[in-house]
DNA sequence: CCCACAGATTGCGTGCCACGCATATAGTGC
DNA sequence: GCACTATATGCGTGGCACGCAATCTGTGGG
C-alpha cells in the first residue's frame, strides 16, 4: 500500500493547500488584499501560521494559488487532446476547457486592480506555457529547444487567455469568459494553423 | 523658467532612480539576488536606505527596474515608426530598436534564474504591453476598447520578445539577440498582417 | 538680500513577515 | 509494538515596507 499511501499524503497536502489558497482569496475578496494578515489566513484555514509557510512564501502567493492551478491544468488539458485534433481546434478546446467553471468575477477583478498581485497573476499565466509548448511541440513533431515556434505559440495563446479575461471583466457581462477566450484565440488562428498545414 | 525647473527635478529624480537601479543590479549580479541588502543598494547608490524605498517597493522592483525602462522604450518606439510603414515592420524595427545594446547575458541570465525577479520581470514585459497596444490600434484604425486585437497583438509580441530572450541567454551566443527577436516574431507575422491588408 | 514655499531626503519607530531550528505529532512499514 | 519519515507547530531572529515628522535644498517673490 506504499503508493496509496503516498497517494493520501499527496490528497491531504493538496488540500490543505487549497484550503489556505481558499482562505486568501475569500479574505482578499472581503477585506482587500493589503488588508489581509497571515494570521488571519492561517485561522481561515485551520492552520498554524507557520505551516501556511511551509506552503506559501507570500501572500500573494497564496491568493493566486488557484488561478496557478488552473494555469497548469490548462496546460495539461492541450496535451490531453486527441492526437489527431488539428493544432488550433485542440488549443480551443483546451482553453475552454479550462474556462469552466467560469472564473470568479469579483475574485479576478480584485487581482488584476491590485499592483501588488500582478506579478504573481503574470506568473500563474506564465506556468502555462512550459506544458502548452512541450504539447503544441510533440503534436507538429519539432524540438522546443531548437525551434522557438512551439515557445512563441505557447507565449501568444497565453497572453491571448489573459487578455480574454480582462476584456471579459471590462465587458457588459453578457458574454461568456470562453466566448470572449475564443475571440482573442481567433486573431493568433493564422499564426497557429500556419505551422500544421 | 518654472518649466526648467521642472524639468531639472524631473531629471535629478530619474537620475537618482537609475543610480538605485543600476546599484541593485550590479549588487544583485555580483552576490546574488538574495543576499543583497537593502542598506547596500542604498550605500552603493549614496542614498539613504528610507530614499531607497521612496524609489522602490522591493528590492525585485529595483533591480529589475532596468528591463522595465526598457520595456517601456519599445512600446514607444512602436509609436514613434513612421504611420505608413506597414505593422509588422514597424513591430520588428521597434524590438530590433529596443534591442541595441544588446542586454547583458550575465545579468539577464541571473534575473530569468532567480524565482523571486521572475514576477517582476514578467511585470516588466507586460508594461510593453499597454503602449504597443495603444500603437497597434491608432495604426489599423480601431477602438481597443471593442477590438480585442490589438491587446492581442502586443501581448504576443511582448511574449515573443521574452521566449526570444531565453533562447538567446540558452543558445551558442553566436547568435545576436536581435536576430532570434526576429526569428520569434516571424512566427507571428501571419496573424499581424492579416489584420492590416 | 532675506523670506516663504515646495519638493526631496533622511531618521526613527512600528508592525509584519519569511525562514531556520528544534520539537511534537501522526501515519506507515516491518 | 517499534523505528522511521513526513508533516505541523512554537519560538526566535533578521529584514523590510511604510507612516510621520524634521531637515535640507533649490526656486521665485518682495
Amino acid at each position: 500500500m506504499n503508493e496509496e499511501a503516498q497517494d493520501m499524503r499527496i490528497r491531504n497536502k493538496r488540500a490543505t493547500r487549497e484550503a489556505i489558497g481558499a482562505a486568501a482569496l475569500r479574505l482578499a475578496i472581503e477585506q482587500g488584499s493589503p488588508l489581509v494578515r497571515v494570521y488571519d489566513i492561517a485561522s481561515e484555514a485551520g492552520v498554524s501560521p507557520r505551516t501556511y509557510n511551509n506552503y506559501f512564501s507570500s501572500r500573494e502567493e497564496a491568493i493566486c494559488a488557484f488561478q496557478s492551478d488552473r494555469a497548469r491544468k490548462m496546460g495539461q488539458a492541450l496535451l490531453a487532446r486527441p492526437a489527431d485534433e488539428p493544432l488550433a481546434e485542440a488549443v480551443v478546446a483546451a482553453v475552454v476547457e479550462h474556462a469552466t467553471p467560469e472564473p470568479d468575477r469579483v475574485g479576478l477583478r480584485m487581482i488584476m486592480s491590485t499592483p501588488e498581485l500582478e506579478g504573481e497573476a503574470l506568473k500563474a499565466f506564465a506556468m502555462a506555457e512550459e506544458p502548452l509548448s512541450a504539447a503544441i511541440a510533440e503534436r507538429i513533431g519539432v524540438d522546443p529547444a531548437r525551434d522557438t515556434f512551439p515557445d512563441v505559440m505557447a507565449a501568444a495563446v497565453a497572453g491571448a487567455v489573459r487578455v480574454a479575461g480582462r476584456h471579459w471583466l471590462n465587458g457588459d457581462g453578457r458574454e461568456s469568459f470562453a466566448d470572449v477566450a475564443r475571440r482573442t484565440l481567433t486573431h493568433l488562428l493564422p499564426a497557429i494553423t500556419r505551422a500544421a498545414p
